[in-house]
DNA sequence: GTGGAAAGATGATGTAGGTTAAGAAAATTG
DNA sequence: CAATTTTCTTAACCTACATCATCTTTCCAC
């Protein structure tokens, strides 16, 4: 059953019968992503909200200079989306890449809204996967604003122990928010150290 | 009537009618605040939403060396809470102040939960804004690492052109992220230019 | 497997913004 | 309105991190 981490997924937070399964099935569709393949750029608008099953996606703008920034990255069992873009249906900044073959599950934002109508447990369940978002989202604000980059890294080593391996470091680099080159000079600066 | 202002910052979402109207203020609770003082510290749970509608708060943590880092300012017509604490009842880290003597209205969290279950709507109205919240936070999250201070509060000048005036400016520059001396030095520099 | 591209390491040098300190101006409070 | 506290300004010096350049290593496509 391919929708069984996203079953598992939403159990957290709500509890849904047969019926209501069968209609949540109904508005969902799969896609398989290449590595290095595009599922949102730029300055489109972004229409689906996306639930990985397995690989892994990142978000990240280009600034006027070219440089890249990660916003966030989407491991197995974690949903990514253009927010801005989803919510107001305008042009978005978000680049949505997959950084390996992965497997994705899309909701459309039209399915959404037809969800929260027909099962209005949904509205609560986006609300708590908007509100958990945003917590995540203000922390990485104090933290960008009161930490190192070092401590930033090992704040990050500690939420995603299962992100560090696979992932390039200049991918990490550009989450804390430092230059590659900063980061791996730091890197070998904290194991000189301990 | 001193819900208007709040009942016309809803009605931007969603519609009442009568009988919700009183439902709704039914759960509310007038609260004055005096200058410098405080309605929430870091450490204590979050157990309101808190409408303003007049006067400001702003909402701050202060970090391992004691510097505080001003995450949102709640001028007449916004929210603010403790939204971590608030939702997993666990203590915060959200220092909330007066910057001056302030009117508000207060939902409690169990009051909100009951809005959920007798108007369904608000559920909507409390979605749409978390999603509002997290927009507005991501694209601080992607400045902050993308633009300068100076760019920075460019932003925060055109965003909030009512705050400008009567905010002290050392509240500003904790906002944008730089120190009050910096901050200083920059501005002065910004009018020599222009 | 091998050739080319991307990622990583490392050094020299540059800069945005921080720190410390001290005085001037403004705003609160009694 | 005077006293006191808070905020703002300016200046000298400092540091975390950026930039640029070059070299080595790893990866992955054919």
């Amino acid at each position: 059953m391919p929708f069984d981490l996203l079953l598992n997924n939403i159990s957290r937070y709500i509890q849904l019968n047969n019926g209501e399964k069968e209609i949540f099935f109904g508005y969902l569709k799969l896609k398989s992503i290449k590595r290095k393949e595009f599922i949102l750029t730029a300055g489109e608008v972004c229409k689906y909200s996306t639930f990985v099953t397995s690989g892994c996606l990142r978000g990240y703008t280009v600034d006027k200079n070219g440089a890249e920034h990660v916003l966030s990255f989407a491991p197995p069992d974690w949903w990514i989306a253009d927010i801005y873009s989803l919510i107001s249906q305008k042009p978005g900044i978000l680049n949505i890449e997959a950084l390996e073959d992965t497997e994705t599950i899309l909701l459309t934002k039209a399915n959404q809204e037809k969800l929260y109508t027909e099962v209005p447990k949904f509205e609560r369940f986006f609300r708590i996967l908007t509100e958990n978002s945003l917590v995540a989202n203000q922390q990485r604000i104090v933290d960008n604003m009161s930490l190192t980059a070092e401590e930033r890294y090992s704040i990050f080593c500690k939420r995603y122990p299962t992100l560090i391996d696979h992932l390039p470091q200049k991918q990490i680099a550009s989450y804390i928010g430092v230059t590659p080159e900063f980061f791996s000079r730091m890197r070998s600066e904290m194991l000189r150290k301990s």
